[in-house]
DNA sequence: ATGGGGGCCTGCCGGC
DNA sequence: TGCCGGCAGGCCCCCA
């Protein structure tokens, strides 16, 4: 579910209550999400101190202070859930257990962070940090759409000669490493482009307008999730999820948004996928 | 090699 | 009201 914005407005909200302090204990309430949690991951956690807590593409690393980095990776489903002491917030009381609360740790600041995933299509993994940047989940990710490495010189050179939409391509991991299905269409909306376009057949005009739309699609996104940071830690500290306003994401049989268009928003599926898109200003 | 589809899970929503 | 099919923001794996 969470694309790179949630996952980074995520790790905004969990840095504050876990940089810097030892988890004191974790509760591993099942063997495995997508894949088995490895050996001993209770015991491992346990201890440890969170010396720093990064993000690449969707997934949330945490270097401890053992030596370890402790990977995180939400799914569509998967919840991040603060409660306890938060610096500058009143203390509270822990909710009740909620089902699907798969993985908790209490920090010594007092903060209880609970994992939750209905789905269970998230994941946790534990590996020595130095050997992070080769994880198989992360070994093969491309660029960071906000990095410098995410230029038009790269994707052009990315995309060239490949049949598959570029809505697909946009997709691919290996390209890009961190859009999914919405900002993937949100983007290529506000850079007049079908979906449905050839990734090799975009031309350098395209391209060029892609960059910087992608760019701008994510940083506006991290922003309002930045905002409902603050609300979310003041209702229930859920983290994760926040109202965003769509262009064209889930707004089949709507008006295009762009003034005098008039067309209205059309949903195709793609490799399996649902894409909304103006058929009108995407070419 | 590359692209497309299946599968993993549960929850929710709309239609009958 | 209840049941059922379809769908969901991800990603690995297999097959052609």
């Amino acid at each position: 579910m969470p694309e790179l914005p949630e996952v980074e407005t995520v790790r905004r909200g969990l840095s504050p209550v876990m940089q810097g302090q030892r988890i004191v204990s974790a509760a591993v309430n099942r063997p495995n999400l997508r894949w088995p949690f490895p050996s001993g991951m209770a015991a491992r956690l346990t201890g440890a101190t969170v010396t720093a807590l990064r993000r690449r593409s969707k997934y949330i690393l945490a270097d401890l202070s053992t030596g370890e980095t402790l990977l995180i990776h939400l799914g569509m489903s998967g919840r991040m859930l603060v409660s306890g002491a938060m610096p500058g917030r009143f203390h509270h009381d822990h909710p009740a257990p909620q089902k699907h609360d798969h993985v908790v740790l209490d920090m010594d600041g007092g903060a209880r962070i609970t994992f939750n995933d209905a789905r269970r299509f998230g994941a946790m993994d534990l590996m020595p940090t130095e050997t992070a940047d080769i994880h198989p989940l992360l070994a093969g990710l491309g660029p960071e759409p906000l990095g410098n490495g995410f230029s038009g010189d790269y994707l052009s050179d990315r995309l060239a000669g490949k049949l598959t939409p570029i809505k697909s391509a946009l997709l691919d991991q290996r390209i890009v490493a961190g859009l999914g299905n919405i900002y993937v269409a949100e983007a290529l909306f506000r850079a007049a482009i079908s979906p449905r376009r050839l990734a090799g057949n975009l031309g350098s005009a395209r391209i060029a307008r892609l960059i910087p739309v992608i760019r701008d699609v994510l940083s506006e996104a991290i922003e309002a999730g930045g905002s409902s940071l603050r609300d979310y830690r003041q209702a229930d500290g859920e983290l994760g999820y926040f109202q965003h306003t769509f262009r064209v994401y889930d707004r089949e049989g709507q008006p295009c948004p762009t003034p005098d268009c008039g067309a209205a928003i059309v949903r195709i599926v793609q490799s399996g996928r649902s894409t909304c898109y103006c058929p009108r200003c995407q070419r």
